[in-house]
DNA sequence: CTGTTAGCGCGTTCAA
DNA sequence: TTGAACGCGCTAACAG
């Protein structure tokens, strides 16, 4: 039924050998008997096989990702830097989502393995001794993408939270803000949440600021959680004159959440968050937050990624790549 | 280096056949075997070469996706749908990013059928005559979602586009509304685009409203084409007093306009638009819309995928998914 | 420049 | 209940 390169060679004359060569590009052919290869393709319809060259060449040419939640703005936006570099040097991606779920996480891991993938890209909430189970038994190069493991024993690309946090939350202080509310993310989660955290206390702490549990709520990272959050601020007796959110979609919520108990954004309240994912143009105002630049998290991780695939050498396997604060309207002097 | 079947059965002492057997949970093995067996897969850490295995037995458990826009939600919440559904039977899914342009669109699909993926799902824009030339050579079942085809060859499960349309201008007519501008896709879109606009004439039509070509702007789908359709309207001599817009994003930049020119949402202008993406509720005032079942779309087509694959009779292979109007904060009587 | 020949790792008869 | 042997479609030496 279907037509194999046996067909094409006995089509075309030759062996299946030559027919091997004209689709894999060999130049060892002559360019009279390649022509006659090609037409018999195009006369047969002929497709490669990708699992049997797979089998046969131990190469699949094809890299695994793993994202934690197929809708969520900021991974969909790494994922746009991986595939641009995948393409650019050939290789095909297979997404799969993990659903921010663990034993999800591990199980993809080890069908995307099985399925032999060339290289991983993983991102994804917190590396647990678990992932690096798996990691260990894969004999393909991992990277992970948006994450770091603790031990900084898996080559990454990220940019640093901590810092990221801490420049949002000075970028307040420097405003005169002293009152500054936190909607993080869960401390479970090393990135987005814990090491956010603690930015917000290191930033705190170097002017001077009481660190104030009063002013922490941890949301899930959706818009929903943000005006929860904003909701529980706004019933003190002390308000806080700024809120940094751990995350943009929060801090849209927050907005919302001030605006709909009447109070305006920023002359009443200043919103600052990180990310700067589409969203935060989306919004009126719109909103100030620290860049995180992650098209290129993801066209980086994917060149370090080719690099090991070909067992180059690489100078650095932890890149941190730099973020920004963005200004816009949503934050103003006290 | 890699450990393979053979190994595992060395190490249990039983042939390979056996171990195949265990792994593919066939009932012919004794259970002490069995256990012999397990156990070497434990202690040698063997994981089954899904390319060998697909080679073998011309089945890769494996559904390829295409996908128009990864960054768009709209798109990733039919991918949830999709990904659910295989997960129930057991199918992975590989994910392709086609950035709505045609020629990637047929390279992804080239790639994802040598890929010798057991079926397709591909969601996109229009199905051209390429399309259709690439979906023959398919020996896999494929099945639209989110679009249709025009002959209706090709199974697909959609909803009504110009019947949504209609509807949603047509709630804006019987709120009194007269003077309605459309905010639309690309009419070479034939979904998104050419059918909402359709429906939009038709409701204008039934309504007796004449049509006016100054009312219509095409946009590309993104949050700023909407601000710019919306600038236009705002600078015309008649201001309508309500607008229609394609999709919410599109949508929302239009509600931001009006405000940025003073005016107000809805009492000055109202808006509708289509999809009831998670963002209609993440703006003020909250968006009027048309529900789209996005997630219903992507698991209805992938269980109408699973029975082509298994070769099971379908009743229908069009299927058409209710969709609703919303009522929010965007829309008002005048 | 071209053909022959081994496998790649596994599923699957067919016998035993 | 188990094993031996063949073949899936292709790449990669090796010869010529």
């Amino acid at each position: 039924m279907t037509v194999t390169i046996y067909d094409v060679a006995r089509e075309a004359g030759v062996s299946m050998a030559t027919v091997s060569r004209v689709v894999n590009n060999n130049p060892n052919v002559k360019p009279q008997t390649r022509k006659k290869v090609f037409e018999a393709i195009e006369r047969l319809g002929y497709r490669p096989n990708a699992v049997a060259r797979g089998l046969a060449s131990k190469k699949t040419t094809t890299v695994g990702v793993v994202i934690p939640d197929i809708s969520n703005a900021i991974f969909a936006e790494v994922a746009r830097g991986i595939e641009d570099i995948a393409n650019m040097y050939h290789y095909n991606i297979i997404l799969c989502n993990a659903d921010k779920k663990k034993d999800k996480e591990i199980r993809v891991i080890n069908t995307l393995l099985e399925k032999q993938v060339d290289g991983l890209l993983f991102m994804g909430g917190a590396v647990t001794e678990e992932h690096l189970q798996a990691f260990r038994t894969s004999n393909v190069p991992i990277v992970l993408c948006a994450t770091t493991d603790e031990q900084g024993a898996i080559p990454s690309v990220d940019i640093d939270h901590e810092a990221a946090a801490f420049d949002a939350v000075s970028e307040l202080i420097a405003k005169g803000h002293k009152s500054i509310a936190m909607i993080s993310g869960t401390l479970q989660d090393p990135a987005n949440g814990y090491a956010r955290f603690q930015g917000y206390k290191r930033a705190l702490d170097t002017a001077g600021i009481a660190y104030n549990e009063d002013l922490v709520r941890v949301g899930n990272y959706r818009y929903e959680s943000g005006i929860e959050a904003m909701k529980y601020f706004l019933e003190l007796a002390d308000k806080p004159s700024a809120v940094f959110s751990a995350t943009d979609e929060m801090a849209i919520g927050a907005i919302h959440c001030i605006q709909d108990y009447g109070l305006k954004v920023p002359s009443d309240i200043s919103v600052i968050s990180v990310d700067n994912s589409r969203m935060a143009s989306m919004v009126r105002p719109q909103l100030t937050t620290v860049a995180q630049p992650m098209y290129d998290i993801g066209a980086v991780s994917m060149r370090l990624l080719t690099k090991l695939m070909k067992k180059e050498s690489v100078e650095q396997s932890k890149v941190v790549l730099p973020h920004e604060v963005i200004s816009r309207q949503s934050v103003v002097s006290v």
